[in-house]
DNA sequence: ATTGAGAGTTTTTTT
DNA sequence: AACTCTCAAT
């Protein structure tokens, strides 16, 4: 106990030291938040709470993971439930999906799957898509979701025509999805939320189980979270939640902001402790972030304070181009990291939008300072994964359409669209699901011969696949690729594509693996497709790699650096042109900006370009209408030269110890890009000589200079022997002697 | 049924 | 600039 509470300041005690009833803590940026909660965890533990009682809900698994490992240390040895809400929901459903319409085995659509199935839809009910494409209506979809509007319920408003068309889609696409056993992540919550709705004894039930529910991160819950939550908490009303109303930035997920607004009125005998005391920033970061946000009329007022010390002005930089901004900005960075000052660990670049990090890494390249690339989706999302592991959903979930349509025609067989559209009609009208459909596919009239054998075909190709259902996770993968020779229509090509398609599989099959050794090969396929779907490439970004991080605004909510640099702070992109309209959105892009000042200890520099080239087009901004909102006795307002001055900047010497070289999990197209140690090289020793003819087609190569690149052709031999190397985006297609380049294997 | 050229889009994206 | 989707030709 005593080693709970030594660290801790009077208010954060006050937080931790709450037992029973509800508990709101208003926690301002770098003020202790986790802290808290997972010393409140332990504390509960302390008191005698069994920790099957306790579930702690957020919403990344990064979070839940670095809760995971604190709590650990704090109480070993106790499994508390601690997971994202769509996890937990996930969990909850797979033993209640008959409640829902759904059975146990029921497949998790991710956001393509979901669109895919609503184009379907689409097809089917002649929507014209002319004036709302399915992208806009799976929105307002999405919306009705959140709100826990039923296809039933949902009304549209008059002369709305998307609502109009909202309307008809939304039961269609329901229906879809529950004949097709499937739940999208909307769902995952919505069902939950209607199970305890409904069910008066299993909602009983669960709030008994889980006495003590805390909530992190609870300014971004919507409205189907909040429901659960309050659904959870109504015999055992200790709802703990922790937010902070100034970093709500997902109110476009449908994140509603008076949740935690009026948390107070929904729990009277509320408990409320602030976290105002800022540990992370300077005083004059802080006063700058103070100062934007309190321009936001819709918020509860805060008073923001540290006794850490005043710090350097924050920097204010005009660059001429963006390419001077990068330029700038990376010289910097690298003359930091030359005088010891600083590590490239220590500074993080943030944007708006993701096509703004281009001109940064090619900058940091060049300078020879290495940076990790923070980008959502990725891996998961690629055409080859996602073929791959339909046939996964499929063995799982027999009723999957979407898995199926995927499949059937993945590698090529001849099964096209009318054929399909022929399947899905007999499927429709004799109430089977598409597979049962394909398995009589000789009775279907209006099927011809030809397709009819071909179907056949591919049902026994399946019926063989399904035979290993039950084997462990990377078997069943390997099986898949063997009957369908998937992979086989890459094995022989030159194109670099194609070989980084062939090494993620070779990745996903590794990811099988891990999984399986993880669940001792007892693990269920639909184990494994949860988590593909449910975990997200940002998490695997690594605090511990030394390299300057890269990410959107959205993504650095929770993190923090020494420095930090926001770029590109210009009108239509801070605040974005897609949010100028609404009052509203125009506050959540200033709580954006106040999660990226925040996020900075000791320095901060914001920027703008004078002209930036933006979808293929040089513009003339203006500077975001936020800046003249920034306190100018904390600022120091540089204009910067021309780029001259930057590019004779020289690069970065090699580091002193060649540092081991980071798991790249992904090595064919990783979401965090890490510049290895040999791409710093540039001008430094050279590495070991290797004989020209060892480089062949296909291979993975690095070049000091451009960086990883693939051999797309190499000819000749010993000193003759040429390559032609593609570097993709930043290096572009190079010719190089093999025997005078610089250019080294990479080991795969 | 497959392929390729042209047209149309374009935020952020915890899950 | 880069990507996806559609439609028309093969």
């Amino acid at each position: 106990m005593e080693r709970l509470l030594k660290d801790l300041t009077e208010a954060q005690r006050e937080a931790v030291l709450h037992f029973e009833g509800p508990l709101l803590v208003l926690a301002g940026p770098g003020s202790g938040k986790t802290r808290v909660i997972t010393h409140r965890i332990a504390y509960l533990l302390t008191k005698g709470v069994p920790a099957a009682q306790i579930l702690a809900l957020t919403f990344t698994n990064k979070a839940a993971e670095e809760m995971r490992g604190r709590v650990e240390q704090l109480a070993a040895d106790q499994s508390v439930w601690l997971a994202t809400f769509h996890r937990f929901c996930a969990r909850l459903l797979r033993k209640y999906a008959p409640f829902v319409g759904l059975q146990e085995n029921y497949t998790i659509y991710d956001q393509g799957d979901s669109l895919r199935a609503l184009k379907n839809v689409l097809g089917r009910l002649n929507v014209d898509t002319t004036c709302f494409n399915p992208e806009t209506i799976a929105k307002a979809i999405s919306w009705a979701k959140n709100q826990l509007i039923s296809p039933r319920q949902y009304q549209a408003r008059r002369g709305h025509a998307l609502g109009e068309i909202a309307k008809r889609a939304y039961p269609a696409y329901q229906d879809h999805l529950i004949s097709s056993n499937a739940a999208d992540f909307d769902d995952l919550l919505l069902h939950v939320a209607t199970l305890l709705r409904e069910n008066p004894e299993i909602r009983r039930d669960l709030d008994e189980r889980y006495k003590f529910v805390l909530v992190d991160e609870y300014q971004d819950t919507n409205l189907a979270q909040y429901v659960i939550v309050q659904l959870l908490s109504i015999d055992h009303p200790n709802l703990a939640v922790t937010g902070d109303p100034d970093q709500s930035i997902y109110g476009w997920r449908g994140a509603n902001l008076n949740n935690i607004l009026e948390f107070e009125k929904d729990f009277p005998n509320v408990h409320v402790v602030r976290l105002e005391r800022n540990y992370r920033s300077t005083q004059r970061i802080l006063r700058v972030a103070a100062e934007l946000i309190s321009r936001n009329v819709l918020r509860k007022e805060k008073d923001l304070y540290t006794q850490n010390s005043a710090g350097p002005p924050v920097r204010m930089v005009t660059y001429p181009t963006q390419k001077d901004e990068a330029g700038g900005i990376a010289a910097s960075i690298a003359a930091e990291i030359r005088s010891g000052r600083r590590r490239a660990g220590d500074f993080a670049v943030f944007y708006r939008v993701n096509a703004l990090s281009r001109a940064m890494e090619f900058a940091l390249r060049e300078k020879g300072v290495p940076y990790q690339l923070v980008r959502g989706l990725e891996f998961f999302q690629r055409k080859e994964i996602k073929d791959v592991l339909a046939y996964l959903q499929l063995l799982a979930n027999p009723h999957d359409e979407v898995a199926l349509l995927r499949v059937i025609n993945t590698p090529a067989r001849g099964i096209g669209k009318t054929t399909t559209g022929r399947l899905a009609d007999y499927a429709t009208r004799h109430g089977v699901t598409m597979l049962e459909a394909a398995r009589n596919a000789n009775q279907v009239a209006t099927l011809g011969k030809r397709p009819a054998r071909l179907i056949s075909k591919f049902v026994a190709m399946f019926d063989r696949l399904a035979e290993f259902a039950a084997a462990p996770v990377e078997e069943i993968l390997g099986m898949v690729l063997t009957e369908t020779g998937y992979a086989e229509q890459w094995r022989d090509s030159q194109s670099e594509e194609d070989q980084q398609r062939l090494a993620n599989i070779e990745e996903l099959l590794t990811v099988a693996r891990e999984f399986d050794e993880k669940h001792n090969g007892e693990a269920q396929l639909e184990a494994f497709l949860e988590e593909a779907c449910l975990v997200n490439d940002t998490d695997n970004w690594e605090v511990e790699v030394d390299r300057v991080t890269l990410m959107t605004l959205h993504a650095s909510k929770g993190l923090e650096f020494p420095v930090v640099f926001i770029i590109a702070a210009e009108d239509g992109l801070l605040p974005h042109e897609r949010s100028r309209d609404k009052p509203e959105q125009l506050e959540e892009e200033r709580r954006l900006m106040f999660v990226g000042i925040t996020r900075a200890q000791q320095e901060l520099q914001l920027s703008i370009a004078l002209y930036r080239d933006f979808r293929g087009r040089r513009k003339l901004t203006i500077p975001s209408h936020f800046l003249l909102e920034l306190p100018r006795d904390e600022m120091e307002l540089v204009s910067a030269g021309t780029s001259e001055s930057y590019l004779s900047e020289p690069a970065l010497p090699p580091p002193a110890a060649a540092q081991p070289e980071a798991p790249s999990r992904r090595p064919a197209a990783p979401a965090v890009h890490l510049t290895t140690a040999a791409e710093l090289a540039n001008g430094g020793q050279p590495s070991p000589a290797v004989s020209p003819d060892v480089f062949h087609q296909g291979m993975l190569v690095r070049h000091p200079k451009y960086g990883l690149g693939h051999v797309i052709a190499a000819s000749g031999s010993g000193s003759g022997r040429k390559a032609t190397v593609d570097f993709g985006t930043h290096g572009g297609r190079r010719k190089f002697r093999l025997a005078d380049s610089p250019l080294r294997p990479v080991k795969s």
